[in-house]
DNA sequence: TTGAAAGCGCTAACAG
DNA sequence: CTGTTAGCGCTTTCAA
């Protein structure tokens, strides 16, 4: 084909033996100098180089992989929002895999999406990938992916029957924790949660820290409403938590829906933090300047991704090496303005 | 390779001819079935069908594309960050590609990026890829790209020197425009900006459109000031505007920005919208949800990346048509109340 | 409608 | 240190 389409006299894209016919080697040696393998002479090596500048060579890289049986690149599904977790951790990813030197490929799932996480990885497969991440995944029952490649997992406990397993960013729940607790201490009689969509391993646990918060101080755990992780729904949801006079603290599973609730409290012709407080968890970039600044949960997504990615190359590189979790990440408590103590007297002052 | 590693009974994965074989008909006849080719008899294809799923058999997409020349796949140069509007598009472009049967390689930049852009390009490039898309570009001066795939810019007039570009999303300025107009109508003398980094053709274009506006009225044009995108550069550079009593509108390039500037205005003792409105730029999803909900410019970034997709799908497997700008998409000024008519008097007065 | 033959451009052994 | 020989698993002719 190459050439074929071109009808003047353009040339068509130099191969390896053009470069070894103009450097005067073998074309083997060509194939040794642009993998920087050892055992060239330098001189053979300077004249590689030049020939295939000068010809604007470059690696075919179907025919590398053919000949291989190794693709070099990492196959991403992520989740297909703008939203700042899976935006961020995306974005973590391929700066992480151009460090280890392979290339990503992506493809997004939406909630509801009828193939979901299987059919993408399917076509992950069938693009052909050395491994596989799986970002910020919803349960969609025991999947048993049928792969033969590593997967790295962030987010969720690995819910995959799959050979070679690796997880990451696991652990929400004890900061989700640390957030509830944060606001206990401020003597609020109890903490009410404004949960994520429950199939997503982020908002169990999430959700399953702030039981535990509560329950270690044997508070009563009032019921969850749930949202779906957009402020529009925080704020839709929140409506009933706002007109409620006695939900004086109440912890969001993301910035987002915090931000909607918080809108809702303010509608409700409550204050907050002086009637209400609200936290949320991500530290989204505006976090810090709206009104009023948000008391949130950091999470270092650039590390989590980093180690992971890590991981999986390790385990992609060595196929026998076990199935290993990454070290927990450094979570954060960012204390701003949305939190204060609670609002004394017989719990709530009336308003409506 | 295959099969030549393997000592024991496993099984190396299925190759064309193995399903050949067990379906009972030639590799090429196989090779039509998986590639949908015309010319199959029915029963023949059923039998290959059913003998594939039976090996889960997959096609190896390397050896495609080595001997077909086409790598279904375009690349994505993006911005590595969690911003709104470059993860819509990337996320947008993603979900386009799958839908014309392409899959997505990803690169991202960062600002300051030693490589830059080029650097991404090449490495897509030798990747392999049949198409390229470069989100929202930074100028890094006239970039003459030795490209021999289609290029779809998406938010910047094409500044590359490239044999095939299609262009989309250009027309920030229009809207910008409207931002502008809208302060204007609202009785204030003349409106600020807070811009985004000069480097970036989104910023120039809102600039281009604000200023298009005020000079259309005749209005004098006061000094830019610039941010880098962040609500924490609109707080920064924000706290000089939010405490110049002349200033009585600001149109930030932004929805980050326009929240970081409010943050600075109410901590300056000033009322949004009341002594200073404030439109965005995005429509970004908590927009609608912050204290003051904000006033803004809604871009579809889905439209455009659609659209453009198309485009360079139709370019990329039609060498011969012409280069082409998509047409601009519907954009959309939302009204909401960060923006109020201009404080009456000398001073500054409740609104309506 | 089907199949045989000939590569695509590279890496993997194995010799020199 | 360097080259030779075989494929990798497909698609592409071209012939039947």
């Amino acid at each position: 084909m190459a050439g074929a389409t071109v009808s003047g006299g353009s040339t068509s894209a130099a191969r390896s033996v053009d470069v070894a016919r103009l450097a005067g080697v073998s074309q083997k040696t060509v194939s040794r100098v642009m993998n920087n393998e050892p055992y060239v002479s330098e001189d053979a090596r300077r004249r590689v180089l030049e020939a295939a500048g000068a010809l604007g060579y470059r690696l075919n890289n179907a025919a590398r992989a053919l000949a291989s049986g190794r693709t070099r690149s990492i196959g991403v599904v992520s989740l297909g929002t703008a939203l700042y977790g899976p935006a961020s951790l995306l974005m973590g990813i391929e700066r992480a895999a151009r460090d280890t030197g392979y290339a990503v490929r992506v493809v997004t799932t939406l909630e509801g999406d009828a193939a979901g996480v299987a059919g993408a990885v399917e076509s992950l497969l069938d693009q052909g990938v050395d491994g596989i991440v799986i970002s910020e995944p919803i349960d969609e029952g025991e999947l048993a992916l049928n792969v033969d490649v590593p997967v790295l997992v962030i987010g969720a406990p690995a819910p995959y029957a799959a050979p070679r397993v690796v997880t990451a960013g696991v652990g929400a729940d004890i900061l989700a924790r640390a957030a509830t607790e944060h606001l206990l201490d401020l003597g609020h009689r109890t903490v009410h949660h404004l949960a994520g969509p429950p199939r997503w391993y982020a908002a169990r646990d999430r959700r399953e820290g702030w039981r535990t918060a509560l329950a270690a101080r044997g508070r009563i755990e009032p019921p969850v409403v749930t949202g779906d992780w957009s402020a529009a729904s925080g704020y839709l949801v929140g409506r009933a938590l706002a007109e409620d006079p006695a939900v004086t603290a109440v912890f969001a599973a993301n910035d987002d829906m915090a931000i909607g609730l918080i809108r809702a409290v303010v509608e409700a012709g409550r204050r907050v933090p002086d009637d209400v407080s609200v936290v949320g968890y991500d530290d989204i970039p505006v976090a810090a300047y709206v009104t009023p600044p948000l008391t949130t949960v950091r999470q270092p997504f650039d590390a989590v991704a980093g180690e992971g990615l890590r991981l999986l190359v390790h385990t992609i590189e060595n196929p026998d090496s076990d199935a290993v979790r990454a070290s927990d990440p450094p979570v954060e408590l960012v204390i701003r303005a949305s939190t204060a103590p609670a609002p004394s007297g017989p719990a709530q002052a009336p308003r409506t």
